[in-house]
DNA sequence: TGTCTAAAGTGGTCAGACCACGGACTGACC
DNA sequence: GGTCAGTCCGTGGTCTGACCACTTTAGACA
């Protein structure tokens, strides 16, 4: 289990993982920084003592990891770190799940309740006004689903990026395409009427004003709070369309 | 920042990526399943119309990516969804950054945190009973740093087993490898005194109780205390160092 | 001086061959 | 008849060398 990558156990690893440990590991040195241009695919292959197409083969898979940006015709270049790897690791990994659009949600909950306490620890006064800037966004956009769904994920985010932990964002960003596909499903059972939206923007300024108070309880009680509105919502709303009664086309 | 994969925004994917995401996408769609056995490469490849270079490179992305498990003589198989390919990813993700050792003690503690107030509505009795284990294999290994140690990481990984939610399971295991290099990391700075072991169980049992009691403010107060002590013994024992005062060899 | 074209360098693809490994079949031996 | 060993076949692993497609650039031409 603690073993970073499986080939390295296995006490004859084939050409292609030899090379892509090779460059992993410069990677992970800082050996090869991000921007960096790497020799051409002859030279390369050359150099490690692999035919092209094994060479390839290594360089197509860290290109698929995000670490690589090959180009036709211009070469291969290091790559700065990427969430959306993450994400789509992550999506592949709870693919066979069942309800994970819901349990996602959990991870978020996860994410954003321990990112606002350290948030209210470590915000600097930009970071304050960022989110404070999303907020108006928030409320600038009330009359329109899309950009509000928009504002809304932007306000959370920018709590996180507050909260100054790169692994917390990291790994927000990570869940964040699934996140994405359960607030679209979400939208589906809940609509954006005038009373939901007004208690929505309340509950974000509630959240927003602990945090500005640095009160890290206070702040994620609202947080929580505000996440189980929404959570009760979405039942209600499931309720009512199956009792008939709901208003989608 | 929602297209799941970067490739299939550019108007004219190359083959092997084409490749790839025809498996991805089956893979995603359940259309394949762990398990299951994949064509010859040379069979694949003429389905496909491409190469079996180009065959391979996808494939071997694949592999790369924990999807695929290919054997030589053997064959290609669909591997189950493996969280140790998200821990790397996230490895690679946040090398870069500094101090990530304790930056990732945060993507814990609000993994943990989470989990235990689900655990604490959802843990089954076995969910208990396992739990109780980790905690009498923790008091009888008292005395052995190595297996005290492993028996602290089962009992946290017990409680976010015990939360049922396979994406808080799937995130904590990801980050499970930087978490032991962490773990390791601090082992050189803080020593396990017999005072400290015994508090140490004390928060551990603490935290059992208040979920087993199925309380979750108190458990995830518990909890965040039990992370807090360890944290401040961890920074006392680096100022004695510092002072000189330290007992490593 | 500006523009266009051709060449060089690079990744992308292909075909065919051979090697190495694993399993299954078959034969001999007990 | 059962068991074991050797062989054969299918599979992935690797290599070679060639050609195509894209990009950049430098030289030629107007």
């Amino acid at each position: 289990m603690l073993d970073i990558v499986r080939q390295d156990t296995e006490e004859n690893p084939s050409g292609a993982d030899r090379v892509f440990t090779f460059f992993r590991d410069r990677l992970l040195s800082g050996e090869l920084k991000a921007g960096d241009r790497l020799l051409g695919e002859r030279e390369l292959a050359l150099a490690l003592g692999v035919s092209r197409p094994v060479l390839r083969e290594a360089l197509r898979s860290l290109a698929m990891l995000g670490l690589l940006d090959i180009r036709h015709g211009r070469g291969a270049y290091v790559r700065s770190a990427d969430a959306s790897v993450l994400g789509q690791a992550l999506t592949l990994c709870l693919a066979p799940e069942p309800n994970i659009l819901d349990d996602v949600l959990q991870a978020r909950i996860a994410i954003e309740c321990q990112a606002i306490r350290l948030a209210c620890l470590r915000a600097s006064e930009r970071d304050l006004q960022a989110i404070a800037a999303t907020l108006d966004t928030l409320v600038d956009s009330l009359d329109d689903p899309e950009t509000g769904g928009e504002a809304d994920y932007a306000f959370h985010l920018a709590i996180v990026r507050a909260s100054g932990s790169s692994a917390l964002m990291k790994i927000y960003e990570a869940i964040s395409p699934l996140l994405m596909r359960s607030h679209v499903e979400r939208r589906r059972d809940t609509f954006r009427e005038p009373a939901i939206t007004s208690g929505l923007v309340e509950a974000h300024r509630q959240v927003f004003l602990a945090l500005a108070q640095r009160d890290p309880d206070e702040a994620e009680r609202r947080l929580r709070a505000h996440f189980e509105i929404g959570d009760d919502l979405r039942r209600k709303n499931l309720i009512s369309t199956y009792q008939g009664q709901g208003k989608a086309s």
